[in-house]
RNA sequence: GGGCUCGUGGUGCAGCCUGGUUAGCACACUGGACUGUCAAUCCAGAGGUCGCGGGUUCAAAUCCCGUCGAGCCCGCCA
């Protein structure tokens, strides 16, 4: 018989009643009747309850065992007595009498509870990370992240995709978010950067003829953490290929994707291909995000000429200035107390906005503090713009577009879920296409890429040299899934010509161009396909599948949201004389901030 | 860099607004009782400088100021 198991934790059935066994495992739990003691013993496989009566040689040393030790036990499986049986265990139908038992590793007092899913402050999770991932629903999340991208991996591979690794000491990206830099020993005062997307990597593989490209790819990005961004590290769906258009990149993504959520939604609704497109545009206006929540049936309306000349002079004034009006509808909201109508226009405030006019449609007119101000043929206008019927509410943002937009799909998404509207159980896809190329950074007053310097402009060189650039778009998409933004990509920009003329409007000579890009560049000069692709964050598919809304579930080691460590003391200080081979000196901010390691 | 919230035995919470008994409850821990439980039950016990520093007050977990830490958000995230 095998010294440790010979079946696992999750095993035994009745079919295995009267066979010798023996099982390993942790202590989850134990029952103790003074003669009568019940161990559960837990693996990554299941609980088998272990029994021992008073008359067992073993029975003291069972008894004192503390929980999560490790024992092994071995004895003959026996049937349960029908009412003993534990339906809610798979092996709830037999039990294993305990003829032997060795202690392991036995475990000290626990500082977070393994057999109960009780809440525990983050800190002490990081820092007891391997007792957490015990636990049911952290090990199943982890588990489930291992399935799914098993199983992108394989759709991707059935769709033609070949799987590549490419470094991961590079080179600094010029453009983006803060790289994490590696000093280099040999090459003293220069450094490795850690990739923030194995982009220009793709690029080149298309340009060396493999056509489609894949990696689940670890990205890494100096950038502060959020609920849904892990600081630090990520993973991407990373995938390119050649000699396509937009339509061709969504056609070979959404299978996968779509199959993907349908294998582990559990049920839910899962948005068929092909998913709808929105331009940028349209989302910005009917959603007032450009990552919309599809689940949300609520849509935004451009009111602004309802309002235009109105006697309602806070918005008549502000659209004289060049503001706009848009309103969310609130669909039988009329029955709402006065409170929910204060509650929100309080909440708006504390977001920036001087408040939030609304209208209460009832009695076959307006109701409400600017209800005055609507004269019948503007609150027919009203309500043929918004859709807004007898017995709902309209909420009105007043600001610039940019401003005004962003409020309102806020709005949106807190009358979608006050109201109770947001669909449950369902993952709603879209993309979001044709963002604009460039932006005016309002600070400087300088023209930026918006998103991917490499990027195609629509049009080409043509619309480049024609155009004003703040009216140019790009072949840039996102996809988004319940209003969670999975990834960008775009159809690249592979002509050097057109590349130099697009990086010359957002203000880089040439020289500086061939400085920053040149090993890409260059490549573009020897023949290279059209191409793109796009990298859906596995994280946050996980995140999604998982019913998760902190990106840490999803992730066995994840660091703190100030990009520690606190299992592996990372970052850490290094000794003097790794940093002398480094040449590096340190030049400490002063201590006065109090703040140390 | 900024805003909000939180910080009370190993852990989760209560007490704080309205200052005044021995800081309370649950889980875990230690000891005891108990032969069919499956979150076993019952009894007892140990464990707290109330994050830290300063201030107000006869008196501070409680009020004020500062500071440190955590989470969430803004900035940032081609």
């Amino acid at each position: 018989m095998h010294s440790l198991r010979t079946h696992t934790c999750g095993e035994l059935r009745r079919e295995h009643i009267g066979h010798p066994v023996r099982l390993s495992g942790w202590l989850h739990r134990k029952r103790d009747h003074g003669n009568l003691l019940f161990l559960d013993v837990r693996d990554h496989y299941g609980i088998t309850q272990c029994v021992l009566d008073g008359s067992s040689p073993l029975f003291k040393t069972a008894e004192a065992l503390r929980l999560e030790s490790v024992i092994t036990v071995a004895g003959k499986v026996v049937p349960r007595a029908p009412g003993a049986v534990n339906p809610r265990l798979a092996t709830g139908e037999v039990e294993l009498p305990v003829d032997a038992l060795s202690v392991q590793s036995s475990a000290e007092p626990l500082p977070l509870q393994v057999n109960s899913d009780a809440e525990f402050p983050e800190e002490t999770r990081l820092r007891y990370r391997f007792l957490d991932l015990r636990r049911e629903k952290l090990h199943g999340n982890i588990v489930l992240r291992s399935r799914v991208i098993a199983s992108i991996r394989r759709r991707m591979i059935e769709a033609g995709f070949i799987e590549f690794q490419t470094p991961i000491l590079t080179s600094s990206s010029p453009e983006g978010a803060r790289d994490y830099l590696v000093p280099s020993r040999v090459h003293p005062g220069k450094f490795y950067a850690l990739p923030q997307a194995p982009q220009q990597f793709k690029q080149l593989l298309m340009t060396a003829g493999f056509d489609r490209y894949f990696q689940i790819a670890p990205c890494f990005r100096d950038e502060d953490g959020r609920a849904d961004r892990s600081p630090g590290e990520f993973y991407q769906l990373d995938f390119e290929m050649s000699f396509v258009t937009q339509e061709d990149v969504f056609a070979a993504i959404e299978p996968v994707l779509h199959g993907v959520f349908e294998e582990f939604a559990g049920g839910a609704a899962v948005t068929p291909a092909p998913f709808p497109r929105i331009p940028f545009a349209e989302a910005m206006a009917k959603y007032g995000t450009d990552k919309p929540d599809l689940r949300n049936p609520l849509l935004i309306a451009d009111v602004t000429d309802v309002f235009r000349d109105s006697s309602f002079a806070p918005f008549a004034t502000a659209i004289a200035a060049g503001a706009v009006v848009r309103a969310v509808p609130a669909p039988d909201a009329s029955g709402q107390p006065r409170s929910f109508f204060d509650k929100l226009g309080q909440w708006a405030r504390e977001q920036g906005a001087p408040g939030l006019g609304y209208v209460v449609l009832a009695d076959g007119g307006a109701k409400g503090p600017i209800a005055k101000f609507v004269d019948a043929d503007r609150l027919a206008r009203l309500g043929a713009a918004t859709g807004g019927r007898e017995g709902d509410a309209l909420f009105f943002v007043c600001d610039r577009q940019p401003a005004a937009e962003k409020l309102a799909g806020r709005v949106r998404a807190r009358l979608g879920e006050d109201l109770g509207l947001v669909e449950r159980n369902a993952f709603r896809f879209c993309w979001v296409t044709d963002f604009p190329m460039y932006e005016l950074n309002e600070d400087t007053k300088r023209i930026e890429f918006s998103h991917n310097p490499f990027s195609m402009p629509q049009g080409g060189l043509d619309a480049l040299e024609r155009s004003d650039p703040l009216t140019i778009k790009a072949y840039q998409y996102d996809i988004v899934c319940n209003g969670v933004e999975l990834s960008s990509g775009a159809i690249r920009n592979h002509r050097p010509d057109i590349m130099y003329k697009a990086f010359a409007i957002a203000g880089y000579s040439r020289d500086e161009v061939e400085a920053r890009f040149g090993g890409m560049l260059n490549a573009f000069k020897y023949g290279a396909p059209p191409h793109g692709g796009s990298a859906p964050g596995i994280d946050r598919i996980v995140m999604l599948l998982a019913g998760e809304t902190n990106i840490r579930e999803v992730i066995a080691f994840p660091m703190n949201q100030q990009a520690q460590d606190v299992l592996m003391q990372a970052p850490g200080p290094v000794p003097p004389e790794r940093l002398k081979e480094l040449h590096i000196k340190l030049d400490l901010p002063s201590v006065d901030s109090g703040r140390e390691s």
